[in-house]
DNA sequence: GTGAAAGCGCTAACAA
DNA sequence: TTGTTAGCGCTTTCAC
């Protein structure tokens, strides 16, 4: 069969239903919104004929009246963490749930790239945006913007508290609190909290959670520090090397991301440092595998799906209604520590 | 202030400037996209005034026309498994570059979700579908019919030979014989391979590769069988477990998918069974951390980026030539067999 | 109960 | 060089 025959062959349209079923076009639509208005007959006809032409509605020439197309955007740093996986897994289960569809942005923590991204998606080919975002201090302006002009915003793990609109998160404070808690009564003395560097609400909430467990077990802080790590994996591995050579090196570290936990274990065995004995590790990850890691590694593991459900819940909730201003509320779902071989 | 003043505020649209600057709304139209036949001063105050007031086409007004939304569709069985991952990073990567944007579709390895998102693409949302499928048995006609009603399809790791158009694939076959090669080399009797159920080209590729090379060995074949599970995560954990404890257990395994690999290991964790004196195992997998895992595993590693990359690029140029037929085609990426510690 | 017509935002053929 | 008009596919008044 010569291919091109189907070449270009589009779905049948309302006007050719209305040509060869000699109706008008706007009867034709009643009937295939069931209105009342149609009698019985021309209903079934245009029914049977829509279904046997399989005629489907063109979403965008619909969308263009109401201006809605029933996609939303997911703007990400990036989708090989799984916490992220996760969380789309969770965005798009409720997107499927709701007919609506999901679009996938990556902006690799590269803020640029964010901007970029926010700025395109202010065309009106979304009808709305979930976002973690790269940094709290970037691109304010524009996502404020994007809000404004009626492009519903809501912000999940990393969130932008300046912009009053809905935020799903989980505990970081208290989840490193507890994991703090639980290297200090593992006996750890000295040990250190690996941040990411880039102004993040999450970072800051998780090594303010380490502090105070710190301060609040009355522990030398000179000892107990912060190391900031950047994006950039060499450089963070070197910096994870050195401080785990120096003279009086942790004997306990937190990792407040997943890449940098497994950049954390990666030195360990390079270095032949072994865990638990020498150093005691909890990383935040979702991994799904961190009981298979060398040794099972103790974790905070953050609700992914759940938090992406729930900010698509959320925002969906408010299309429906056609709402595009939603309540600044944050939803806190919690973390679990979950012990391992990693802290002994 | 108060937010319901921002309620509703739309983009400006080309109507509005050339309201605004007593235009009529083709030159603003012809203005904006530079046009010739517009003096240079007019162009001037229009783009100085859009700019202004930033203004921005509606993606699926201009689409309307032409029949075309510049989104693309990635139809995924799930976005877990970090091979799929790494894909969505390419094929992203791509998209950016050219303009397009990504939807995501999660089939969760179900045939009859597959076939509704399938249905559901007729509609003209997207101009090209990208996906990996469920099973080689399904959907057929409907994936022939999205293909001839004029949005291209290209299939990536799992395709359809069904269907002429272009697909990317990786050497399944050379990679699963070198895998078992590699076993062989290391001694083992009774190597077992674990495939998936469902009929799928990679798997029965894999699988061949295997078979061949317990052949070309000269091996006794009823020792060396393969081992069908399913995608329950119960079921198959049961299924492996019995097979790591019957009389004449494997000395090696060879998992055909990413998840069959954790499962395998962590069965072999639970039964403690030692990788890699008792069993060597071998994964088919792209997992970022396999160096991490206890032991760290040796791996069959697909080009995932690139694969997502080349898929997303070949479907791309085809419509940016709004080509809807692809060229029969078939690109093989390879994949690496990386050793390490659980082949001993 | 059915149809004509306007309009969503934009492009393009054709007039002026 | 600019403007008028028709039309993309669909919905929604408003007439008949």
């Amino acid at each position: 069969m010569n291919p091109n025959v189907f070449y270009g062959k589009m779905g049948v349209t309302i006007k050719q239903i209305a040509a060869d079923l000699k109706l008008a076009i706007s009867t034709v639509s009643k009937a295939l919104s069931d209105s009342h208005e149609i009698s019985p007959e021309t209903k079934a006809r245009v029914f049977e004929y829509a279904e046997r032409m399989e005629y489907k509605p063109n979403p965008y020439a619909s969308g263009l009246k109401d201006n809605r197309s029933r996609n939303i955007a997911v703007v990400l740093p990036e989708i090989a963490d799984s916490f992220f996986a996760s969380a789309i897994d969770g965005i798009e289960a409720a997107a499927q749930t709701k007919g609506y569809h999901v679009m996938i942005y990556l902006t690799h923590e590269d803020a640029q790239r964010e901007h970029a991204i926010i700025s395109e998606l202010r065309h009106r080919r979304v009808d709305g945006v979930l976002i973690s975002v790269v940094s709290n201090s970037s691109d304010i302006p524009h996502l404020q913007g994007l809000y404004e002009h009626g492009v519903p915003v809501v912000f999940f793990d990393r969130v932008h508290t300046a912009i009053d609109t809905a935020n799903v998160v989980t505990n970081d404070f208290d989840s490193a609190y507890s994991a703090a808690s639980l290297l200090i009564r593992k006996g750890c003395k000295r040990i250190t909290f690996l941040a990411l560097r880039g102004d993040l609400n999450i970072i800051k909430d998780r090594t303010a959670g380490y502090l105070k467990a710190i301060n609040d077990h009355g522990i030398d802080t000179q000892l107990n520090p912060v190391l900031t790590c950047g994006h950039q994996e060499d450089e963070t591995m070197t910096l994870i090397r050195q401080r785990l050579t120096q003279e009086d090196s942790p004997d306990g570290v937190i990792c407040s991301s997943e890449k940098l936990t497994t950049q954390t274990y990666s030195v360990c065995h390079r270095l032949k440092i072994s865990i638990p004995e020498d150093i005691k590790i909890i990383g935040f990850s979702h991994l799904p595998i961190a009981s298979l890691l060398r040794p099972s590694l103790t974790t905070v593991t953050q609700p992914a799906f759940e938090m992406g459900r729930t900010a698509a819940t959320l925002l969906l909730n408010a299309l429906d209604k056609k709402r595009t201003i939603l309540k600044k509320e944050s939803i806190v779902l919690p973390s679990m520590l979950i012990e391992r071989d990693s802290t002994g």
